[in-house]
RNA sequence: GGGAGUUUAGCUCAGCUGGUUCAGAGCAUCUGCCUUACAAGCAGAGGGUCACUGGUUCGAACCCAGUAACUCCCA
């Protein structure tokens, strides 16, 4: 035989991939089939393909395959996502590396670097999924900065402006003084860090002309220091922005310090002493330092109270002239150095370690500094509303269901998002200021013109080129959000046919982390813009962590390249690798191991072609397998309908671990075993189409998980002659037929019997080339007669005899209430067989009583529903007649 | 600090409305086999105090309360 022993998935995963391509399988326009549609979720175009990726496009791809093949029009957009912080920083990269700073340039320049560099090398990772078999509809591909799809985004701002929704104003936002912009909440990660905690002295003002004791307080010694009060803070360097130190009115330690002024070192500014609850007393020395500026918190503080706000650093992270000291200095540097500086005169009172959360970029990784600007924001309560509302009423399916709980918990405490980001790489915000600072929204510089002209007071000599455009782009989300509906260009032509037959889409494949991010925002654009729901089912995949449940990241080097993965185990075994372990919602612990299982599990498809194959038909034999067909059939339509349940409830590990044992075990360990014909012996032509039959049903079932091994064999000769779009890709998933449930339960006991034998053999070291006979003395209704064949030949039977006598001397075992006995050449240890006897004899001993136990109870026997009463009653039965035959045989021993 | 979740075999997970013979699967492990499709294989075996403590019930892995450990989200 020509055909090689071990499947070599390599040439024929690249032919079947341009084969599809060729024949535009993949391309879905609407017609009058029901359409099944995912959208994928647009990776970053600076992306190269992780592990995240190939579990949930593999998922996406099985989904979308399957659908196919159940005859609905699928079609899978896929796209990629213009990403502006992350592209931003890899131009400036590219440039900096050719010898550009980006401040050279001028703002067109930049873009034309950038756009070179989208060209050149955004979009890598959907070639990659090419290779994992995604069968996305490539001609559908878009990006969310292409020309629609930028035109939907500015479209988008300027309704929601109109509508009240979009505001500008001065916030505390995250600052990212690397990137130099300003991120969402989202995009800030919290990480517990090792700090310091620094005590700090500040004076108090004029308490050289103090006297303690002129106070009223009575306790003067609780008064720590009366020239001093003692602050503690992680940030010294901020000291200079300070703006009051504030007390817990209630805290009997400061009662000294009411209405007192003190200095902050250093500088010798002065500032007042406030009172606030806010203050926790027993947190560092019951002293806050209100730092405006540089604090959430102390913003909000500082607002209540009226203080002023004084911001000391840059942009990028140094101290500005504000701060008086250490001008240019980096915040970092600035604290090393100050805590110096106050040591030397006095001022640092101790230093404690102290470990706190701390927010970093996402995307840079930079310390996030809390910062106040002139940002754009977007409204978020109303829209949250409609949008909470359909997942709540179960409009929107979320998968697993645990997700509801915490999607209403965000959507309920649901902030203003902050929409503008100071970059250049993304959709530049349509606002055009005027020279007196005003602003009006407009999609083009002459729409802008007309309405500034016709401004109140505005002066006749206001020209276009007066109004200057806003220097920010708008978040990225606020592209991604318009996903489901722009890829359809629902926003250019809102009644077009794509989006009438796709929208909505069927499911959303995606990770947790995004479901506020991305999930959330997209259902509010889809309420808003469409009034229904992008999707139906959102599932949500877990977290590809390693085997020590690590999250998979390039720092720690514990993630495996997948087109390496692709290029050893084959892109089928890597499939079933991520869907082996991957239940709906749980993080799950890839390990290399899966994919060699999946590697395995080709093979073994692989060699029962192999096996099949290599066959001759002899027309004029008659067929005598025709239990083993009936069975396999019934076992099949079976699993047809366990695998459509998995299916149903999204439960994709269990539907490919059924598919897998039946194809493994029922398939070619049970079916295949059964009917193969002796070596070099032709097999009769009924059991041989039949076989040719299932081969295939077990081929359209297997592709939506591996598609490519299932295609490649659909198409050999064995299956007659395919026509050129005979493919499948595009076969119908089988229905469930006819289940003969006594035949399968009987062929479970025959399966037992044969596995006893074996172990009988096992046991007693016979050889499995070594015929034996066996007697079957049958007490139950079970006709083996009809099993005689599969039974000779599984188990290598030479006769079977019928009896109704036990037999003596020869070794014996039962299944179910039935007694099987095979006479060995060998000597039967009567002592052995006797204590194995006791011991089964032990066993049902206990436990009968535990069922009498039951059965005598009499508030058992009143409670419990009468089909579990007859469930008992028949255990008790059956244990008693097992005993029974247990008992003559030890009586027999006994002679 | 607030909220959610998890804990079942060495590993990853099932276990539905509390009730089939004192918990199932895959992988891994052990034993024996190169048996003419497959050693990426075949046959067989072992492996569990269902995190812990109480409670409800005729009956608890499952329901309730508490404890512990871990994870995630928000502040």
């Amino acid at each position: 035989m020509s055909i090689p022993k071990t499947y070599l998935p390599k040439e024929i995963e690249d032919k079947w991939y341009n084969y599809w391509l060729d024949h535009a399988f993949f391309r879905s326009i609407p017609d009058e089939r029901e359409p099944y549609t995912i959208v994928i979720p647009p990776p970053n175009v600076t992306g190269v393909l992780h592990m995240g990726h190939m579990l949930n496009n593999t998922i996406q791809d099985v989904l979308i395959r399957r659908a196919r093949m159940k005859g609905k029009n699928s079609c899978w957009v896929p796209g990629t996502d213009h990403a502006s912080i992350a592209t931003e920083a890899k131009v400036v990269a590219m440039l900096k590396d050719r010898g550009i700073n980006k401040k050279d340039l001028t703002r067109p320049e930049f873009m034309t670097y950038a756009w070179e560099w989208k060209e050149k090398y955004g979009g890598i990772i959907l070639e990659q999924l090419k290779k994992l078999g995604a069968s996305c509809d490539w001609d559908r591909t878009r990006f969310t900065m292409e020309d629609d799809l930028s035109e939907a985004v500015i479209d988008t701002f300027i309704h929601l402006y109109n509508k009240g929704l979009i505001y500008r104003g001065i916030r505390m936002v995250n600052w990212d003084p690397q990137g130099k912009t300003a991120v969402s909440d989202e995009e800030v990660i919290r990480k517990e860090v090792n700090q310091k905690l620094y005590y700090i002295r500040y004076k108090v003002s004029g308490s050289e002309y103090q006297v303690a004791s002129s106070e009223s307080n009575q306790s003067n010694d609780l008064i720590p220091d009366t020239q001093y009060l003692t602050i503690a803070t992680t940030r010294p360097e901020t000291i200079m922005a300070d703006a009051a130190i504030c007390i817990n009115p209630n805290d009997a330690r400061y009662f000294h310090l009411h209405g007192k002024k003190v200095l902050i070192p250093l500088i010798n500014r002065e500032i007042p002493v406030i009172l606030d609850e806010y203050v926790t007393m027993d947190f560092g020395t019951g002293c806050l330092k209100v730092t405006p500026a540089h604090d959430l918190n102390d913003y909000e503080l500082g607002q209540k109270h009226n203080l002023p706000v004084i911001d000391i650093l840059n942009d990028d992270g140094t101290l500005n002239e504000n701060a008086k000291i250490l001008i240019g200095e980096d915040r970092f540097a600035a604290r090393k150095k100050i805590a110096v500086l106050l040591e030397a005169d006095g001022y640092l009172e101790k230093v404690e370690d102290y470990t706190s959360q701390i927010g970093f970029s996402e995307r840079t990784d930079a310390v996030i500094e809390p910062k106040l600007s002139m940002q754009w924001f977007c409204k978020m309560d109303e829209m949250a509303k409609p949008a909470l509302d359909y997942v709540l009423k179960g409009e929107i399916k979320l998968i697993p269901d645990k997700f509801i709980n915490t999607y209403r918990n965000w959507m309920e405490n649901i902030k203003d998002w902050c929409i503008s980001r100071q970059l250049w790489w993304g959709q530049q915000i349509p606002a055009w200021y005027l020279p007196d600072g005003r602003f009006v929204i407009a999609k083009t510089r002459e729409d802008a013109f007309e309405q500034a002209k016709n401004l109140k007071s505005q002066i006749s000599s206001l020209k276009s080129e007066d109004l200057k455009q806003d220097e920010d782009v708008l978040d990225t989300w606020f592209s991604s959000w318009l996903w489901p509906i722009s890829v359809f260009d629902g926003f250019k032509d809102p009644n077009n046919a794509d989006i009438d037959y796709y929208y909505p889409t069927n499911d959303l494949i995606t990770a947790p982390e995004i479901l506020f991010f991305w999930v959330a925002r997209m259902i509010m654009a889809g309420h808003e813009f469409r009034g229904q729901a992008p999707f139906r089912n959102v599932y949500l995949t877990g977290i590809v962590r390693d085997k020590l449940g690590r999250k998979m990241s390039k720092s720690l080097g514990n993630s495996p390249d997948p087109l390496e993965l692709i290029e050893k185990y084959g892109a089928d075994g890597v499939r079933v690798g991520m869907l082996l372990c991957s239940p709906a919602g749980n993080d799950l612990m890839f390990d290399e191991s899966y994919c060699e299982q999946g590697r395995n599990f080709a093979n073994k498809i692989w060699n029962a072609f192999r096996l099949v194959k290599g066959w001759d038909v002899d027309a004029t034999l008659p067929n005598d397998n025709e239990v083993a067909i009936d069975w396999f059939r019934s076992r099949f339509n079976q699993a047809l309908i366990e695998i459509e349940e998995n299916f149903g409830q999204y439960r994709l590990s269990e539907a490919l671990m059924t598919t897998y044992k039946l194809v493994w075990d029922d398939f070619c360990a049970w079916y295949l075993e059964m009917i193969k014909p002796a070596y070099q012996k032709p097999i009769d032509s009924e059991t041989y189409d039949a076989t040719i039959r299932f081969f295939e049903d077990v081929l359209r079932i297997l592709h939506p998980f591996m598609p490519f091994i299932s295609e490649e064999l659909w198409h050999d000769e064995l299956f007659g002659e395919r026509a050129e779009y005979n493919c499948c890709i595009v076969a119908q998933i089988p229905t469930s037929g006819e289940i003969n449930t006594q035949l399968l339960s009987e062929v479970e006991i025959i399966k037992q019997l044969i596995s006893q034998v074996r172990n009988i053999r096992n046991s007693k070291q016979i050889s499995p080339k070594e015929a034996l006979t066996l007697s079957v003395k049958a007490n139950s209704a079970i006709s083996y007669k009809a099993y005689e064949q599969v039974i000779k030949k599984l188990a290598n039977i030479s006769s079977v005899d019928f009896v109704v006598e036990k037999l003596q001397g020869a070794t014996n075992f039962m299944v179910s209430t039935d007694e099987f006995y095979i006479p060995l050449t060998e000597n039967i240890d009567p002592v052995a067989e006797i204590s194995r006897l006791k011991k089964d004899k032990d066993y049902l001993l206990g436990f009968l009583k535990s069922v009498n136990a039951k059965l005598t109870n009499e508030r058992f026997m009143s409670n419990a529903k009468p089909e579990i009463i007859e469930v008992e009653l028949r255990k008790k039965d059956d244990a008693e007649a097992k005993l029974k035959i247990i008992e003559e045989g030890l009586s027999a021993l006994a002679e």
